[in-house]
DNA sequence: TTGAAAGCGCTAACAG
DNA sequence: CTGTTAGCGCTTTCAA
């Protein structure tokens, strides 16, 4: 296979139509002062030739892009695939297309370093704006507005969309009060992002709210993964006086929960209620009841400020906080009872 | 906010380090005739500055661009999703980095149009070359080189890397048949797409081979959505001689089938046993045996060629075959159990 | 209504 | 080792 062939410019097109350039790009981009018989000819040229615009080029010379730049950490981890729907939506709806950029590599994410080349790559050249995903970076250099979804940090200097962490924690922990759990064990996410201190703080409050002590033996490290919520798991089930509850920080971590219940033998809910955050598709399965973060929701959100933003139009928001929602899960258990 | 600031340039570098621009050029692609202290001197300027080249600039003069376009159908697909987790796996091991194209809008894929729209878009100008997902286009034009993940054409005149599938629903059909069945239902994917025609000759033939007959009742009109499986389903085990095995041909209508059984109270795998095509991750909550089709493994081979025939290199072989593989998920039949 | 020409930010010869 | 210069393909004045 030879690829050397030169890609068709608009050049070729000029000049197989008997325009100038100008005149093609005037077409090109919807101008008005052209004449009607000059455009149909360009335009069945252009498709004649199977002309697409050099986006380089065009991004060079152009302010207005209609594109949106997409910054995730990790392309197939599903909390970035939950945003990334929502996302997707609202750019099916909307006249910018969607250009997402990642390393690939995982470690090179969570640095605030790298975010801001990703951000600067993208917003200084091709697109018109950038939303990032799970941002450590406190503030970014750019030209062209961004957007957060769900960002590590807790007061960033630019626009974001968060989710109701505190209060959803303290649905869920008041959930399990009201079930009757006494001794609710909590697995914690990452101590460095700022959304798993706002769950672990509602966890508390509620418990302080119910007059309930604190025992800082319940409350597990965990890490936002399976793994070590397994791990946490195990711990909690040892303890001499174990919980009956646990509260995961994520959804990951639930299901490492649900996993380690099954190796012990611990059936859920019958044995012990689990509640995890996050609307990770595999929950329902397990019977595993969520605080449901709406990252879908979160996604499309961001858009929308975004093109409110690349428009011109200020936000009165900066911030757009989305409400969880705490969701019974019972998939799982109704299978369960039909193949008894 | 304003965003009105001007991009700091390769201009404001050369200027403030008192160099010219081509200097700061070759320190950026890493030339080795440039002085150390001059090179330092460069580096703490471009650092201080915060200065990230422009993309759209930098594409458009160089051939190499380190960069590899994907273009994906849709983001948020379980489907696209695994092939994405080894494109990414790939990409993180190479030296180039992914830049993932879509409209976000679904209807607009799938035609051969549009497909040429977007490679020819990355391809003429900011990527080194493009990856395609489930192209139907049986021929691109484009002046880099592509690469296809499970084309829906059969012959296409472009590299691929395509899946065993024939073989798989051959295996599947022994593995079913080999379980004492003999009326065996299969949900047959979308006529046009040529992966679907495979599996469903693979079935056709396993029966004709073991001497049972065909019939034509026991084929379903699936389209590989959870939805018309359901439908399919019913239909099947309404009949006056039902099945006692469904082979679906994907996951999701595999899920469509396991669903429809639940509401009919049909057990699996005890009152019937239901294989699917593709390895989605709920598959295995629900019991279901499926021919695991490595969708993540296509995409990183997909890269993996693609990087070659950038580099130049031939291919020995211009259609990968993916060998498939029947996996029996036994985890929801202990979870179950474990429940009882 | 159209064309000529300037230049976006960068890289790659070519000189020095 | 470094600077000067010529474009890459496109959009956008400015004239005609």
């Amino acid at each position: 296979m030879k690829h050397k062939k030169r890609a068709i410019t608009i050049q070729d097109v000029a000049k197989t139509a008997g325009v100038s350039v100008s005149t093609v790009s005037r077409v090109l981009n919807g101008k008005t002062d052209v004449a009607s018989d000059t455009q149909d000819h360009i335009l069945k040229v252009i498709n004649k030739l199977g002309y697409t615009s050099n986006l380089a080029a065009r991004s060079m010379r152009s302010h207005k892009k209609n594109l949106i730049g997409l910054v995730v950490p990790d392309i197939g981890f599903p909390y970035s695939i939950e945003i990334m729907k929502g996302v997707n939506k609202a750019i099916a709806e909307s006249n910018f297309d969607l250009l997402l950029y990642t390393t690939g590599d995982i470690q090179k994410n969570g640095t605030g370093l790298h975010e801001q080349h990703y951000v600067s790559l993208l917003n200084n050249s091709i697109t018109d704006g950038v939303i990032i995903v799970a941002s450590a970076a406190a503030e970014f250099i750019t030209n062209a507005p961004i957007v957060a979804v769900d960002p590590h940090v807790i007061n960033p200097n630019y626009p974001s969309v968060q989710g109701t962490n505190y209060h959803g924690a303290l649905e869920v922990t008041e959930y399990l009060i009201g079930l009757g759990h006494r001794r609710i064990g909590f697995i914690s996410g990452r101590q460095e992002i700022g959304s798993a201190g706002r769950r672990l703080k509602g966890y508390q409050d509620a418990l302080v709210n119910a007059g309930i002590e604190l025992d800082e033996e319940l409350i597990a490290p965990g890490d936002f993964t399976q793994k070590n919520a397994r791990k946490c798991t195990r711990q909690l089930l040892s303890l001499n006086d174990p919980p009956t509850a646990i509260f995961a920080a994520n959804d990951q971590s639930a299901i490492g929960v649900f996993e380690a219940a099954e190796e012990l033998g611990v059936r859920i809910p019958e044995d012990m209620s689990v509640v995890g955050f996050d609307n990770i598709s595999e929950a329902k399965y397990l019977g595993l009841t969520t605080v449901d973060q709406f990252l879908a929701d979160m996604g499309y959100a961001a858009v929308q400020m975004l093109i409110k933003l690349i428009n011109g139009e200020s936000l009165e928001l900066e911030i757009h906080k989305m409400q969880t929602k705490l969701v019974e899960r019972t998939s799982c258990q109704k299978l369960i009872r039909t193949a008894q």
